[in-house]
DNA sequence: TATTGAAGGACTA
DNA sequence: ATCATTAGTCCTTCAATA
């Protein structure tokens, strides 16, 4: 079996954490330059603030103060993260820490596993502050499903698990399409072409057809909601690519800008490099216009150069 | 004909 | 009218190369 601890609106959780006053208030935690909104509290999402907002769009309630906005301190949620990932790591055989706020692990075959997902939370919540769901299942995607009845209601106590035949049936005829791990907008309005609006409706496709629609990821949902384990378990993921990128703040076409951002960014890439101790293979730089506004003259450059030597030092 | 590489895109948190 | 993240993975397509 799998379980899957995602983490309560992590990044106010976390603030939480250092400003327990904020409790029970509706709170957003803003993207690096305060551009956007990032991550909500419970309440915030009650107030109707969507995922993404851009921060003009609720200055109004953050001045009549509705709303409470908190600029984001990314390396104090990195280190709660690991935190909360070496204490779940002491008590599992696998774990696989898929994102800064959510892991994946391993259970025995069977066994009563609610009573231990339900003393992991209490212990997560108790040593370090913050707030955990927990999905069971057979494989990573029904652990989603899983995680996704935690969340949404309140009778599960944050944790929830697909052990039987009805129960994956129950969940799967209730959950809407878009709600499935994988099914991202462009795939939702192919399927909703085809007559889906849950994940049963899904299932009850041809394979054949769910392998045209959506290729081979989509296949591999597809098995994963029947019950049948189709991604990999990784324990270790080595890292592929580092990254360094910002949304300049004005437009600018002046080349002496554009360069020292490069450098800028460049010199944050090789440091992630050496303190991960790894080697670079390939640099691609990439420069794009505001794709917000269209009606401007748009360009997107991408240039890549493999690197024969791996060079130690930015310069 | 099979493999490789670049470009582009979907998706996720 | 404003603003509009950042970092990452994997897959597909198509053309070039062996």
């Amino acid at each position: 079996m799998i379980a899957l601890v995602d983490c309560n609106n992590f990044f106010v959780s976390c603030e939480r954490v250092l400003h327990p006053e904020l409790e029970g208030k509706p709170v957003v935690v803003l993207s690096n330059n305060d551009g956007c909104v990032v991550a909500r509290s419970q309440e915030a999402k009650a107030l109707g603030i969507p995922m993404g907002i851009p921060y003009f769009k609720v200055a109004r309630k953050l001045r009549e103060e509705v709303l409470i906005a908190l600029s984001n301190n990314h390396a104090f949620y990195h280190d709660v993260s690991q935190r909360i990932m070496a204490l779940i790591h002491d008590q599992v055989e696998q774990q696989e820490v898929y994102s800064i706020d959510e892991c994946f692990l391993r259970l025995p075959r069977s066994g009563d596993f609610k009573p231990f997902a339900r003393t992991l939370r209490a212990e997560i919540l108790q040593k370090i502050g913050v707030p955990v769901s927990i999905g069971i299942a057979s494989t990573k995607t029904l652990a989603k499903v899983a995680v996704y009845y935690a969340k949404h209601y309140a009778g599960y106590q944050g944790v929830a698990a697909i052990e039987t035949e009805e129960q994956r049936a129950k969940a799967l005829a209730k959950l809407p399409i878009e709600e499935v791990w994988g099914i991202g907008r462009r795939r939702w309005a192919q399927l909703k072409a085809n007559g889906v609006t849950t994940a049963a409706d899904l299932l009850a496709l041809p394979i054949g057809l769910v392998q045209r629609l959506l290729s081979v990821t989509g296949s591999r949902t597809y098995r994963e909601l029947e019950g049948v384990e189709a991604l990999p378990f990784a324990e270790v993921t080595p890292r592929q690519s580092v990254f360094s990128s910002r949304s300049l703040e004005v437009e600018t076409a002046d080349m002496a800008k554009l360069e020292a951002c490069i450098t800028l960014f460049l010199g944050h890439c090789c440091r992630k490099l050496r303190h991960e101790n790894l080697y670079a293979q390939e640099l691609s730089i990439y420069l794009s216009t505001n794709r917000f506004h269209p009606k401007d003259p748009q360009h997107h450059e991408l240039i890549a150069r493999h690197l024969n030597t791996p060079p130690a030092d930015p310069r």
